[in-house]
RNA sequence: GCCGCUAUCGUCUAGGGGACUAGGACGCCGGAUUCUCAGUCCGGAAACCGGGGUUCGAAUCCCCGUAGCGGUACCA
């Protein structure tokens, strides 16, 4: 039973497509039925990874079926919600990449239309003026039982705050896509407050009022707001609307099965491009946190996701934010982009202008980075003085070392091309030579030219500095042993 | 307190009464490869929260418990 109402919604989806496609192919989006979705966040801080997927799966949703999304800033808390944080919020979207079709509006904005709906509200009677205090709501409760909500007294004084009439019989249904039927005692519910006494509206009857106007059809968004969900069907039924579906995503939880918050490392959108992932693969580990495609797949490009998912393949169980796959995945996508994309990418990332000397270090390093924050270690040598790093040149820097190197130095200075082949062909034969393990050697080059024990491939590296500053760099090293 | 949601390897998940010896992925452990670090390849360990039902048969359906989470604001 509980999940009757997806299998349905399921099935007219088939059904949908299965005639769009047999009638008009090229354009089947065009015939769809308009399905309208938003994403909605309050302004009261940077988009956080939860909020982020939030507006993943409303854009996947949204351009699964073709229809449209609307960008709408919940900010009629004016205390919290500031300019910097919708920059913000805009900001992570378009890194993202998430484009919307409307917006964005604020909430605020619309005060006029949300005035309109309370004044009806109050005329008929749906709302009332309330004086009381939330300590007199309290102690109406501890006289009614913790099971029962507030009932007020409708009052003609000033500056008192609207209340919703809430039935005291029935409940109240939230037919979720994700989750079936809930239902909900409207007993339970406190004839709620709608508005301020300065006739400013609340939450829960502005989103209502606007999720009706805007014409939303699809409202996708976090769990936490299931609970909220009635207060928002009693409020479109006293206002004679016809209710969005719904779909109530599972919450997202840091590595300490605790909510998501700052100290779980790379908590926004922001953090995340700083950490050197790519939009591409924050979208992908993203949607599937709390989804998956029914083959198990795992690595899928943006068009796999948004021919793929579905809300109602929504799971219900909160999931964890783990770090490591994300890694992986963005290790996936950097090994797999072409070497100019990449070059672009890292160039983008240190703000460098991209050049042949990037391209030729980005050629050599790209097998071996997961992120674009570690990109740079690798290739600095190419651009920089050898890093001073103590520990490496006391490991690799043995009695040897100066034999090696300066045999190393001879032949590097007699090849006519230098390039990483040639580099390679010249000394191999060397640790035969010197009756030494290979890795004596190329420790050694190593150390001499980056300061550090681990770079690129050595043959590689060495050619891309080239030779001048190679053979600089080895002669340097001689001359400090 | 009250109202509600959720529960499969450490993590993300597959699973819709028999195809389960519970599958895949990340991570972890071991091996191979290489000049370092990565990467890649191969192998391994690792889970149905507990208890009752229903049924010939339950990871799957129902109930109870437990735990986690959310809501319970003149916040969003």
């Amino acid at each position: 039973m509980a999940r009757m109402g997806a299998r349905s919604y399921v099935n007219r989806v088939r059904v949908r497509i299965a005639v769009a496609v047999e009638h008009c192919a090229p354009t089947m989006m065009a015939e769809d039925p308009p399905i309208r979705l938003r994403f909605a966040p309050s302004p009261t801080g940077a988009l956080h990874i939860g909020g982020a997927r939030t507006a993943l799966y409303n854009w996947l949703a949204t351009r699964h079926s073709g229809g449209e999304l609307v960008l709408r800033i919940e900010d009629t808390d004016r205390e919290r919600s500031t300019e910097e944080n919708v920059e913000q919020i805009l900001d992570a979207m378009r890194w993202l990449e998430l484009s919307w079709d409307e917006g964005p509006v604020s909430q605020a904005s619309r005060s006029e239309r949300h005035g309109e709906a309370l004044k009806r509200l109050l005329d008929s009677g749906a709302a009332y003026r309330d004086s009381a205090t939330a300590k007199e709501v309290e102690a109406w409760k501890q006289e009614h039982g913790a099971d029962r909500g507030y009932r007020g007294e409708p009052t003609d004084e000033p500056g008192a705050a609207v209340r919703l009439r809430v039935p005291d019989e029935g409940e109240t249904v939230v037919e979720d896509l994700i989750r079936g039927p809930v239902s909900f005692p409207n007993r339970s519910y406190d004839d709620f407050v709608i508005a301020r006494g300065d006739d400013s509206v609340l939450y829960n009857f502005a989103v209502a009022v606007d999720d009706a106007e805007m014409e939303i059809t699809h409202v996708v968004r976090g769990d936490d707001h299931l609970s909220n969900t009635p207060k928002q069907l009693l409020v479109l039924a006293a206002l004679g609307h016809a209710p969005p579906r719904y779909a109530h995503l599972p919450l997202l939880h840091g590595p300490d099965g605790r909510k998501l918050s700052k100290r779980h490392g790379a908590a926004s959108v922001q953090e995340l491009r700083d950490a050197g992932y790519l939009p591409a693969a924050v979208r992908n580990y993203l949607a599937l946190l709390g989804w998956g495609a029914d083959d198990d797949a795992t690595l899928m490009s943006t068009e796999e996701l948004v021919e793929r998912f579905r809300i109602e393949d929504v799971g219900r169980a909160a999931a964890i934010f783990d770090e490591k796959k994300l890694r992986w995945i963005n290790g996936r996508y950097m090994r797999e982009m072409s070497l100019d994309e990449y070059t672009a990418a890292v160039a983008s990332y240190l703000g460098r202008e991209v050049d042949e000397r990037l391209r030729a270090a980005c050629e050599i390093a790209q097998e071996k980075a997961q992120t674009l924050a570690e990109v740079w270690p690798l290739i600095r040598f190419i651009f920089e003085p050898p890093v001073e790093d103590e520990k490496s040149w006391r490991k690799v820097m043995k009695e040897d070392a100066g034999a090696l190197l300066g045999a190393a130095r001879e032949v590097l200075a007699g090849i006519d091309e230098f390039d990483a082949r040639t580099v390679e062909e010249a000394l191999t034969p060397l640790p035969e030579r010197f009756e030494v393990k290979p890795g004596r050697l190329y420790q050694s080059i190593r150390v001499a030219i980056t300061g550090s024990t681990i770079s690129p491939g050595i043959f590689e590296s060495v050619a891309v500095l080239g030779r001048d500053e190679s053979l600089a760099r080895i002669d340097a090293a001689i001359a400090r042993l």
